[in-house]
DNA sequence: GTATCTGCAAATGTTTTGCACTCCA
DNA sequence: TGGAGTGCAAAACATTTGCAGATAC
């Protein structure tokens, strides 16, 4: 590891890398600032939320990256990408489905603990190959109810 | 009913302008032309999709009327709005909950009649006040496994 | 008659693309 | 070193908006 690769840096993070490597991508530090961010994050950002978020730490990184990382994260495997807002993507670093709940009046996006459907994809239903499914929710989240 | 007027024209159908009225919407040839098309169609139009097959019999809708009368229209609750498709809203006649598939081939979005989750919104989960919610299926449909 | 509705064109916001340059492996 | 990855600016779409004129009732 020699002075100033990018590999010395603190940015650099090992564990983040190598899942990169796992798809079959590399870890540069765009990506690798995309994954960190994403990782335990609940807030199910946007990718402009994304950029905003990256742009003061890293200011070289450009939206266009941004949404090209997110893709090929999602055509992996390693990121869920949610229909639930019909104004804007967002995505989950969990990839497994799940539930979420959409607050009709702040914006913000959920995971929601409830029971799935009893049904492990791929699975056929009614003639239909059924990879993954969604559940969403709409309404009130509680801090909007007052 | 005099020579001429709207209401003596065949496209004047007395029960989609009352079902119109009863939205508190005036029955104008455009909306009404837009709940003919949707009436009994189960494929999922985008506007855009709505606005080519209506604009050859009738020249002089806009496809910024068609946006606004669907956003009425869904307000009233007379009409679905669906998510399921990230690149465009689509739009369903049946306003009451039911499942969708969207095939990742061809993409079509169909009803999927399997069960819905055991729940009657509106109805309060984990402190979430929940409203509405959708149930969305990803796959190969029937047509596109060959 | 008048408030609602419409078409048009322009604006907005999100996402994609083309391309020369950069840099990870 | 070569190919994958990047930033930038422009393009492509989907959707919304402002407004003057048309029309349902």
């Amino acid at each position: 590891m020699e002075r100033g690769s990018y590999k010395g840096r603190k940015e650099y993070i090992p564990a983040l890398a190598e899942k990169l490597k796992r798809f079959g991508l590399r870890a540069t530090p765009q990506r690798l600032a995309i994954l960190a961010f994403l990782e335990g994050n609940t807030s199910h950002p946007s990718a402009e939320e994304i950029f905003r978020e990256l742009k003061p730490r890293l200011p070289s990184i450009s939206l266009a990256t941004v949404y090209g990382t997110l893709e090929v994260l999602r055509r992996e495997g390693g990121i869920q990408e949610l229909t639930i807002d019909s104004e804007r993507k967002r995505f989950d670093p969990n990839p497994k489905p799940h539930n979420h709940f959409l607050c009709r009046n702040c914006g913000r996006v959920y995971d929601l603990p409830v029971g799935l459907p009893a049904l492990t994809p791929p699975k056929k239903i009614e003639g239909f190959w059924v990879e993954t499914f969604t559940v969403d929710f709409y309404g009130l989240c509680p801090a909007c109810q007052k």
